[in-house]
DNA sequence: ATAATAGTGTCTCTCAGACAGTATAGC
DNA sequence: GCTATACTGTCTGAGAGACACTATTAT
């Protein structure tokens, strides 16, 4: 029967995004063999031992056990199965596209948000097939933003359009006119997913700007019917 | 370290259109435990032994060996694990989703296209979370066709628009406007996906139709900037 | 001629892109 | 005043929805 299994895991990709330096990237320093002490990503392996119910609990559990985050958007991206992945054989990853809000701060030292840039440059290199998860997790998270809102769940649920127009171009990579996302969000507070609170925020220098807030629904981003970037 | 493994298997959910009866579903007759005799999806368990050098292969392998049918389109759904799936304890799915044309043909005894409906109101039930699997698959199937040209594998490559219309309104499950259609496959065949043969084919009555041809390119459908049904 | 099906043309509406113009802050 | 940032308005064009109209066949 052992012979009819294979090695499983679930790994987490987690963004956040800083305002400074864009997109970054959860790493965890890995405790046990392969790849001891190495910077990888998070995950657990999920076998007839592990208390979850589900894959999606498992994911949930390996980001509160292991960082202590809770998701503000979790998906499960895909799976990966080869022979040559792990150096211990044939083994399966199922990996999950997991975004925080900008606030979110790690204290553990094993603990690390590091820019996506350098990981995707192979500045930063990760053990296993990790870089190609990454790679499809963010490509992932891009083609969905193009027609969704998905990048809000980046912010802090109270934003700025300034802050909703710089998580879109991080997570899409290209400049987006601020009107066409004015345009989206006066759909969204129609739908009942964004209000104007009233209040306003004074940044350094202009005019103050628009405090929103963001009510995130079941079942995932809101949607809209065209893309951005069609050109 | 068996303990430290899992049951996983790959699963395939492949549609076929009868222009006739709309979509159908090919279920295999299990040979083997559990379930025995009973009609479900094809599929392979995949571990150390498997020859596969990935997933995907072993998801074209269990199609080939199964049902000796080679995809149109193929494309990874999503991977579903849990303890209570299969009787045998905590188990792994993979499941895929193929689209295969109108003019495929099984003649193995064990083996046969269903109509999706019935699988779908449990008329037909189906075992493990099989039916689970189904759901996603059309749910995956239907959001996809709405911005893209994914049910034109569900056609020979060379196909008319009244075909064309046939295969997404069973896609998406829902009337389409012919005009919007044909608008989409004008966009097409200025991109090259899409040609016009020039040849006619007569319908039983009426004017004859065009006959276009379908080219596939590497990288998956056709991909429109707005939605179908945006209303 | 009539029915049936294929295909074209037209009008409206929504919305992204582009960019000019205005408003409100600090200095 | 000047600059920087936030916001609004206007114009264009693509493309979907809806539907009328024309075209080509069989009977």
């Amino acid at each position: 029967m052992s012979s009819a299994e294979v090695l499983a895991s679930v790994d987490i990709v987690a963004l956040r995004l800083n305002p400074g330096h864009g997109l970054e990237l959860l790493l965890i320093r890995r405790a046990q063999e392969p790849f001891a002490g190495q910077w990888a990503l998070p995950g657990v392996l999920v076998n007839g031992r592990s208390a979850d119910h589900s894959l999606d609990d498992a994911a949930v559990r390996a980001l509160r056990d292991k960082a202590r985050l809770e998701p503000a958007y979790i998906e499960q991206v895909a799976t990966v199965g080869n022979a040559v992945r792990d150096p211990r054989g044939w083994s399966l990853s199922v990996f999950y596209l997991v975004l925080v809000g900008p606030d979110t701060r790690v204290e553990d030292d094993d603990l690390d948000f590091v820019p996506l840039r350098d990981v995707r440059s192979e500045r930063f290199a990760l053990p296993f097939d990790h870089a190609q998860l990454v790679q499809q997790a963010c490509e992932r998270l891009a083609s969905k933003s193009v027609y969704s809102a998905l990048p809000l769940f980046l912010l802090a649920p109270r934003f700025t359009v300034a802050e909703a127009l710089k998580a879109f171009e991080c997570a899409i990579g290209q400049e987006v006119q601020h009107s066409s996302l004015r345009g989206r969000l006066e759909r969204m507070k129609e739908a009942g997913w964004v209000e104007d609170t009233g209040e306003r925020q004074r940044p350094p220098m202009g005019r103050p700007q628009h405090v929103l807030h963001f009510t995130p629904k079941p079942g995932g981003a809101f949607v809209f019917d065209r893309s951005l970037l069609a050109s």
